[in-house]
This record gives C-alpha cells, structure tokens and sequence, in this order.
DNA sequence: TCATAATATTAGGTATACCTAATCAAAAAA
DNA sequence: TTTTTTGATTAGGTATACCTAATATTATGA
C-alpha cells in the first residue's frame, strides 16, 4: 500500500523553516511550531533519523541531504498550491497558508509540474519566497529586514517572514507586499515604531514586524 | 485538534457509489471496492454505525441521512476536483479519478466554494456525473445502460460507470464521451458484441464494457 | 436434509503518531 | 559551587486503522 508521509513531509518542511531562523532547531522549537508537545517530537525525530532524513548535532536537529531535498519538494508543492489558491482561485495573501499546508502533501509529481505550467512557472509564493525547481534549486534573494534600514534609506520587499493571517492582512491593508518600495521616514528610539512610507502614506511600524519584513 | 477524516470519507464515498449498482451494500463488496480486508472493513462499519453514519440492515450496509449527506459532499469535492484536473490544469478524463481520490480529503469547505465559482459552477465531472450542489441536491438524468438499446436505436452518452483508467482511454479513443451520440447498428448474439457507430466510425463493444456507458 | 461454499465477524496483533507524568542532563543563577 | 531552571528524553498509555487466522453464520445445491 502507499504510504502516508504527510507528518514526516510535515516535519521536515518545519525544521527546513526554522533553521533559517538558526540553524540547529531545537526539539522545543519544533515542538511549538507544529503545535506538539515536546516528547512526540523527540520520538518523531528519532523515527526520522532512523529513516536518515535528520541527524542530531550538538545544537539541535539538521536535515540530511535527503532530509533537504525532501523538505524543499515539499516546499515547492507549499508554494505552487499557495500561488494556485491567489492566481487561479482568487484568494488572499493571508488566506492561504492553512489551505496550502494541506494541499501539499496531496499533490502527485505529475499535479506539481501541471500546476507549474499552468501557472507560467512561477518564481515565488504570494509572500515573496522563492519556489524551488524540480530539481531543488532555489534562488536566495540577499535580503535584510526592514528593521534594520537606516532613517531616509529605501527599500524594496522581497518577502515577508510571516503566515499569521491578521499580520498579513494588516501589511497587505498598508500595501505592504512584495516588490513595492518603503522608505523608512525616522526610527524611533529606545525601541520604538519605524515611520515608513508606502506608495505615499506614512504609517509607525512596530520594531517586530519590521523585522519580519525582508527588503532588498 | 482537527480530527482527520479522511477514511471515514473514503468509506462513505464508497458506499455511495456501490449502492446505486445494488442498494445495501456487503462487506465484501465493500472491501473489495476499497482494497481492504473484509475484517477491517467489517470494524469500521462498525465504527462508522456508532457515529450514526450508517446502519445494519438485513442485506448489508445502508447510509444514514447524516451519512448520505457527508456522502455527497465528499462526491461534491471529488467532482469538482476532477473538473479543476481537467479544465485547469489540462488532465485527460482518465487520470484524473486517483488525483482527486486524495485532492476531496485536503479540500476546506471555503475551497470547494472558490473551486465551484472559478469553473462556472459546473454541473456534472468529466465522466458525466452530477456534481451534487451545496445542499447535498442532485439531479440524476433518466438513463439507461448502452447495452439495453435495441438494434438500430440511438441514444446520447450521459455518463460512464467506470474509474479504470484503461478503460476510460479506450472509450476516448473512440470518441465515446458524454454528450455524443451512439447508435447501435446491431447487435451479434449469444451475448456477443454490438456494432456501434459512432460520429460515423463503426466499432464493435463488450457487452461488459456497453452496460457501463448510460444513455439517454 | 446435510454438506459445502460463500460471507461476516471475532480474536489477537502491528504500525503510526499522538499524549501526560516522571526523569535526566545541561545551563544559568545564586 | 550548589541550586534552580530550562530543555530533552524515557516510560507508559491511547486512538485509529489496518492485518491474518480462526470461527460463526448464512446460502446453495446435491
Ligand atoms: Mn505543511
Ligand atoms: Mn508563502
Ligand atoms: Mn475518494
Ligand atoms: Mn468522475
């Protein structure tokens, strides 16, 4: 019979996401993404590492080369199932991250590259993160946080670090989405807002959400 | 957490379909049609009776109006996932049933709203089928099977009563598909084959393969 | 009617993936 | 350095959905 891998499919696309934030994911970070508790992921680890998809290094969990490719598949069907869901199906940027992570792992290789075509190969998701090829390769932008501009400078979003729905529909509701320019007006201190400006209004951004966004 | 219902779907779909060959459906020609083990079958009929699903009777297993409901809305999911295959995304008639056996199970009630809309609120799948609306309505066209027709009547295509993907092909390659129109030129006796014609070629057709093919 | 065959169910077991409570280990604080 | 806190794992258990082998039930047909 055919397996189901949709918890180790989901597992890996989590650990391929949060070791971008740092690199070694810890069982407990893990854990929190995936809404699990910590012991059912200690034991799900080890059932991934006996299949050779992870490995335990000193800081925490690392995906294998083919703990990597999978993840990126798995990503790739995340992200043509979210451009499927805005381009052909006409829903929003917040609206479809859930919906995605349920398609994706009931997306044949043949569905994959039909929804590719049919959507003229796209190069990103709706929040700007780049779709890996077939072969998973995918292009990394050199990016930083809004965050981290100075006062007057400008920048372009590439994409948005981010899939709370309420978050996406208030930086969508700014205009805030990818390949428009911000400038960041003046930086509050000690902590406070960034005064951007967007497509000619100024809106306070908090220091947290601006690190979410990613501009180049 | 969101409870996965999956199989519980899988279960009624199946048992929707079987009844209409023949109304209470055994467990064996259940687990026949599911690729299962009689046993395992026969325990989650069980199941499926205490969540007031379905029912006992005398001949076999019988839908309750709860589950002729979910039934339908899970045939509503399946239908219009098979015409999302082949009106977007380019699928042949006959690869579409597997895909959208998995696809019915990952979609969100929201989703099959969108699906609907984007394709025109179609009315039937690619096989001919009625797409059962919101409300769990739908209309069954007045049809007989092709291998009923006298010699010399003709009759259009509606629907075809088959999911093998040989099958299918074979009957597109000779332009059988709903809405053509077919007329028995003869028929060979001692349950031998009938001489189509059809869109003016002539071939000859399995009784077998003619009572799957409905006409009106 | 009685034996045979087909159908359905029980019994007992496996795999997967989750849980809580308890324990162990490492890091941070006192 | 000892204590406390945090983090990870072990222990023990549950739910779901499948399996094979054995048994029971129902039909069929000789
Ligand atoms: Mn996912
Ligand atoms: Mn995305
Ligand atoms: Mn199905
Ligand atoms: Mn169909």
């Amino acid at each position: 019979m055919e397996a189901d891998n949709s918890r180790t499919e989901e597992y890996l696309e989590s650990i391929y996401k949060l070791q971008q934030e740092q690199h070694p994911v810890s069982t407990s970070r893990l854990a929190e993404h995936l809404k699990l508790s910590a012991p059912s992921v200690s034991e799900m680890v080890k059932k991934l590492t006996g299949k050779g998809l992870v490995f335990h290094s000193e800081k925490g969990v690392c995906l294998t080369d083919d703990g990597k490719s999978l993840a990126k598949k798995v990503i790739r069907r995340h992200r043509l199932s979210e451009r499927l869901l805005t381009d052909i199906l006409g829903y929003k940027w917040d609206e479809v991250h859930d919906e995605a992570c349920k398609l994706e792992h009931a997306i044949s290789p043949e569905m994959e590259d039909r929804i590719a075509e049919s959507l003229g190969n796209p190069k990103t998701c709706p929040h700007g993160h780049p779709i890996p090829d077939k072969e998973g390769n995918l292009v990394k932008e050199k990016v930083k946080p809004l965050s981290e501009l100075k006062a007057r400078e400008k920048g372009i979003i590439v994409n948005v670090f981010e899939e709370d729905p309420n978050m996406l529909k208030y930086l969508a509701s700014l205009g805030m989405l990818p390949d428009v320019c911000v400038k960041v007006e003046e930086i509050a201190p000690f902590g406070g807002p960034l005064i951007v400006c967007v497509a000619g209004s100024r809106y306070a951004l908090g220091r947290e959400v601006a690190s979410k966004i990613k501009v180049k």
